[in-house]
DNA sequence: CTTGAACCTCTAGGGACTGGAGGTCTTATG
DNA sequence: CATAAGACCTCCAGTCCCTAGAGGTTCAAG
């Protein structure tokens, strides 16, 4: 059994932020001891950290708990979960072709950025430069908040 | 000279964000015409672009406006915006290396996903392994009575 | 039993937008 | 030149995902 502070530890997660995640329905309501203090185990340390490594990869809440929904009924008829699981795969294709193309940017910027001046330093004009924008600027959605 | 529209057209942005932006102080005050509406010029534009493609990166507004100092006075030092490239470059990666783990695994639950149950949805061990996590949270802790 | 760290609830704030109400300007067309 | 659609304006409230603080309670080591 885990307290609140020993879980948040284990994930990089605040506090607050864990107890928001209960609010909001993404974590169990906690068992508590008679005094009323959140205790935790394994499954709910493995859950937060899917959300918090999901988060880190820029998927909304909603699109984790979509996820979550899959790892909690694995008796789930396959349809859904297939349709759940494809529409996720787009979603992580399109992220992976848009950061590898911010990958080769960014080590570009590094790489041409030797330590001198800005006025030498072309960081600046590579990410104002529209010549290597990959994302389409219309079928856009909400991603990131 | 554009108009908000364009701008918003040509960099992939709200039209309310490109305000926002403005009232914050990223975006300079815009001249108006006698009517009050705002008139963009190509400089505009770049800043616009570089903003959108700083956020598209994972740049927090605040390391934009540094790297938006550093551009409008160029005798300024280029480490400072190659050290914030540096550090956005390690998380980019990260997140490569996750999305692929997880792109593999939404794939191999679709092909195994066939008519019958999720018997096994792997899904959760994917994102919840600590195995790459290589921010420095409690990675190996217990740092907590 | 005491003490200090860690916990509790509640409320408010913050970053980065996003949407809507209600009204004004621009511009193409008759 | 008049009109009307559509793009623009301000103001403000709401969203998402947290994060911080106040003021009080519990836990566990000594």
């Amino acid at each position: 059994m885990f307290t609140i502070g020993t879980l948040g530890a284990k994930t990089g997660t605040k506090i607050q932020t864990i107890r928001y995640y209960e609010q909001i329905g993404m974590m169990p309501k906690a068992e508590r001891t008679s005094g009323g203090q959140r205790r935790y185990r394994q499954q709910d340390l493995d859950r937060l950290a899917f959300i918090r490594h999901g988060r880190q990869l820029g998927f909304g809440l909603g699109a984790i708990r979509e996820m979550l929904v899959l790892a909690d009924d694995p008796t789930q008829p396959c349809a859904d979960a297939d349709s759940i699981a494809q529409r996720q795969l787009v979603q992580v294709e399109q992220r992976i072709i848009r950061l590898e193309a911010l990958r080769a940017e960014l080590q570009r910027m590094i790489v041409e950025c030797t330590g001198d001046k800005v006025a030498q330093c072309r960081v600046l004009e590579i990410l104002r430069d529209h010549s290597e924008c990959l994302t389409d600027h219309g079928a856009n959605d909400g991603d990131m908040a």
